[in-house]
DNA sequence: GCAGACACGGTAAGCGTTTGCCGCAATCAC
DNA sequence: GTGATTGCGGCAAACGCTTACCGTGTCTGC
């Protein structure tokens, strides 16, 4: 007959706990954990011990067991809707830095726009408890969530009403940048200006649409519908797009794209054509992703610091979970966007005669302003 | 005087937990802990009981709770070099599905290289008691890592020796890859194909390279040292690199890259030459990563297909922590490579004359083979 | 010198699970 | 009908931590 001791039924403990350092420390377990936790009540000459205990058996304290008892993980979501844009690498990387820099860790979740990974990843989030989630989709139904996670649950937007109690919204300066972009191209000499949005069902994709939209207007332009195609914030979507525009009777001499992804595209389409860039025609993007300054021509872009809009996010969260946090009420968090000229941008030539598609791999000139 | 009671103690409770479950189904703890679990030993008629009641409460079993007392905790650590180099993003996304559909959470985290922040992220892993780690940075120092965890510690690698008992390693067959890129280049003509390899400190880049030695020796041509040039795996180093080569009396004809941003880096140096790829020069990368058909022209490439290798990834990790994993023996797990051919490549031109770097922006015709 | 105040450390009660052990009831062999 | 066997559910002990409460020791004021 197996003899069922203590010893069997525990399984191979690797690490050492509170108790280890308490009885080396000769203090009690909760010394070691006011210690740990940085109590200021406990006798300097005590807390010595215990940390150089802590050091001695390599304590290290378990965070589920914290997790559970505590009911805070400190673990922050983060929902970019592709990582596979490089523009979301680089924003969670910083996100990241910043969340681990006050002791957070990140579960991160993409959700290629579709509801029903968003609302899983919500669902996983929420079953690993994290503290919070920063929803940076660019356009989520905002709903969803909500109806996903209790009313009092901290969530930060990029780009939406902050409606509830410990909801925090970001706002991007759409406006600023897309209005640098446009008076850049005027500037240039440019009248007939293009724009590619990105899929009409992300918020802020319309945001972008209606600021390109405000500053035509505002400049005494005008911005013809044929001239607003829509895009999929993706490579594809604006190759398609650029196809469409270069369908047209009369071409525009310049372009603006929701993201620097739509960008590319567009020059890809281009480079099918025997139109050059930017001397037939400029080629504007948005977002400043690294890649962007590697384009065959660097791209001129709006630029949308993602380290900005990551420290956003990361103290719009905290200030919704940390109930002393200083800037616990504010509400809103801007994000500003600036033009960053390169080559990719230039004087339109006179009147371009009507040009449909041309044949891919044609010979061509390419000259640069 | 305050009442202490046990309700003013609790913290409010969100979640239904699993009394609430026993309560309503009518049955202990165990019963609920067990139906959830999937333990076939359960009445059927109480297993319906307490799944009816599962769904009225809306229990979802607390993943603290679960982890702090099975001592797993279902993520998976999964360690990459750069997640803003645009491969590993469409890598971690593989990853995610497939661990996800496995019922994993995955902890991601980049070291840049960094052996600083390789250190305190493994050490944020073990902390979060992930079950196992997969490491993709493609050249970590294994050293180091072996240093933090136990011995037992389930762990797979890029390309390494397994020989540590509960190591895995993915054999990425890069000589095959490599071997027909070089043959390609040979059969249109090439002779003098330069390489770019990755930092040399990373074993894999060292891989590659001399994989690409092994392939021109094979083939009868010569590799001379001045052709093998370090980059650093990203775009400014392909670009450096390729100056390099530029500022040699014999210029390639034709240039391996050991990654795909490396070539990019490549493109955008030949673009501020008169050289033009691929009427004068032969570009090829490494990765096949989406953008490598964006391009321009689009890249020829050795695709290491990252659906593969994220499939390898999890099933080896799963092979070293699920005791009854059907291949848990297997210590190697491969990874094939095959070359894409697009349109960076072409014919070389006859005998080209010795050629410096020419200044940016000057004109240039492009033509296609 | 003594009562009261105060500071600080220890005890123990949880947090929400999993799981070994035990006991009850039902089944079976004879 | 009895005893042995089996199946299955409940009890309770962990897992490692935080923290309310309490007790002890020291200090202060009179």
């Amino acid at each position: 007959m197996r003899q069922t001791s203590k010893a069997q039924r525990n399984r191979r403990r690797v690490t050492a706990n509170i108790h280890d350092v308490a009885k080396r420390a000769r203090v009690s377990i909760a010394t070691v954990s006011r210690t740990v936790n940085r109590i200021a009540t406990v006798d300097p000459v005590l807390a010595n011990r215990v940390w150089k205990a802590v050091d001695e058996v390599g304590y290290v304290p378990n965070t589920q067991a914290r997790a559970l008892v505590s009911g805070r993980s400190r673990i922050l979501g983060l929902i970019v809707s592709d990582i596979t844009n490089p523009f979301f690498p680089e924003l969670v990387q910083e996100f990241e830095n910043l969340a681990v820099a006050q002791g957070y860790e990140v579960m991160i979740g993409s959700t290629s726009n579709d509801p029903g990974r968003t609302e899983s990843l919500i669902r996983r989030m929420l079953q690993r408890s994290v503290d919070g989630v920063a929803v940076m989709t660019f356009g989520i139904d905002q709903e969803q969530v909500h109806k996903l996670v209790g009313p009092e649950f901290p969530l930060v937007f990029s780009d939406a009403g902050p409606d509830r109690p410990n909801v925090r919204a970001l706002k991007v300066n759409y406006g600023e940048g897309i209005r640098q972009a446009v008076q850049h191209l005027a500037a240039l000499g440019h009248r007939r200006i293009a724009f590619i949005s990105g899929p009409l069902r992300m918020r802020t994709a319309v945001t972008r649409r209606d600021a390109f939209r405000k500053a035509m207007t505002e400049l005494g332009l005008v911005a013809p519908g044929l001239y607003i195609v829509e895009g999929d914030h993706k490579m594809e979507g604006g190759k398609a797009a650029m196809e469409k525009l270069l369908a047209q009777a009369e071409l525009p001499t310049a372009v603006i794209c929701s993201n620097d992804m739509t960008a590319i595209g567009v020059l890809h389409a281009l480079d099918e054509t025997t139109l050059k860039v930017p001397a037939d025609i400029s080629v504007v993007g948005f977002d400043d992703i690294r890649l962007a300054q590697f384009m065959l021509p660097p791209l001129t872009t709006v630029q949308m610091s993602c380290k900005e809009l990551a420290a956003a996010a990361v103290e719009a969260l905290r200030a919704g979970i940390e109930p002393d946090h200083p800037q616990s009420p504010q509400k809103e968090w801007p994000v500003a966007t600036r033009l960053v000229v390169r080559r990719s941008t230039g004087f339109p030539r006179g009147t371009l005669p009507a040009l449909g598609k041309a044949s891919a791999g044609r010979g061509r000139a390419k000259a640069r302003a």
